[in-house]
DNA sequence: TATTTCACATACTTTAAGTATTTCATATTC
DNA sequence: GAATATGAAATACTTAAAGTATGTGAAATA
């Protein structure tokens, strides 16, 4: 599930791995909060309470922070995804749960501005696609793929459905939290996804 | 169109004018290539043919700058989508004509960077919104208003319909770069959209 | 022609990222 | 178990770029 094998033996990798985890947290609390660019170095390893030095020790720059904390939270969210709909047994069940699911996660203060808003800006597009590949949107990708193959599905191309259905989401997901009427803004979102699909479902 | 009465009339303003002029084209273009945090000030001054003293003249900061060139990529991306779709009688043709043109634009690398994936970022969602709300989305929503008022689309909220639609736009237009053959993928994303939209329409 | 104004330049300050060097606890070797 | 080696983290330094304060000269105004 992790990364492989990162069992600190000695005690030294442990405390090194502990910090290393502290600077991590300390990282997207603070790009969640502040944004990537108000974000220093200095207050986040103050937070993590070291100093400026360990920081380097561990990461290479800035970015590095920045794109190890993305893939924490893409691996979290992917996860999370996972487990809701992951049971359902009817193929366009599992893939609504996952929407919402999906949605949920894209809510949270610290994926909506660190992966939604900022990611692809900061770590480039190319880099993140190449994440997002392996987490969140691959399971969307996924259960697509296999509504196609079912003939439940008639679409060319389902990597771009899903990145439709991804953007979709993910606008929703900005546009959620000011909403006045959270519950209806959401209800009529979930409808235009219907919408999107449906008209590609085997009659 | 343009902001009120901006008419030089002395020799003095009309070089000031003229500076300033520099000054947004070459944000423009440095922009546009290197990204907001790797623009230099002292680059684009240079590129203006003036000193970083100049620039500071002209606008409070960097932010400032860049507020300009996406306000003015905006307005002339407006005047273009306009242009295209007004003629059109028929409601459904205006709309999606405009869709066309507005991914015609949404296309081309300094929109796409400066405007589509940096704007938000670099000046918030809430400025964002703002200038958006003067300009081309502005454009799509009203179209989809007055088809909403003629009855032929169904729907109850359009300001969430157009962002839904401006969101899959601005998708379909940072992946069609990077495809292998442009007029499918443009051709399946119109498909999308259309099916988005058409569930809503008056049967 | 004297005086003011303002567009722009020059010189300086500040901030934050990044680098080089040092220290000290833990781990390893003999 | 004393001697040596390793590497996690601290400290001290360098660099780059944004932003500020002040100066200057040409064009406007009186």
């Amino acid at each position: 599930m992790d990364k492989s094998s990162n069992d600190p033996r000695t005690r030294r990798e442990e405390y090194a791995e502990a910090t290393r985890q502290a600077l991590l947290a300390a990282g997207r609390e603070i790009f969640a909060r502040e944004g990537y660019q108000a974000a220093g170095i200095e207050a986040i390893s103050r937070a993590a309470r070291v100093t400026r030095g360990a920081f380097y020790h561990h990461f290479e720059d800035k970015k590095a922070l920045f794109d190890a904390v993305v893939v924490s939270l893409q691996s979290e969210a992917a996860a999370r995804v996972q487990e809701i709909s992951k049971g359902k047994a009817k193929l366009w069940d599992r893939l609504y749960t996952g929407v919402d699911a999906y949605l949920d996660v894209s809510i949270e203060p610290a994926y909506s501005r660190i992966v939604v808003q900022e990611g692809p800006v900061v770590l480039g597009n190319a880099r993140f696609a190449e994440i997002e590949e392996k987490f969140p949107m691959a399971l969307l990708k996924a259960t697509l793929k296999v509504l196609k193959r079912e003939g439940e599905l008639i679409f060319d191309d389902i990597d771009l459905l899903g990145h439709m259905l991804d953007a979709v989401i993910c606008e929703l997901s900005i546009m959620l939290p000011t909403s006045t009427d959270q519950r209806r803004t959401r209800a009529r979102g979930r409808k235009i996804i219907e919408a999107m699909l449906d008209s590609f479902r085997r009659k």
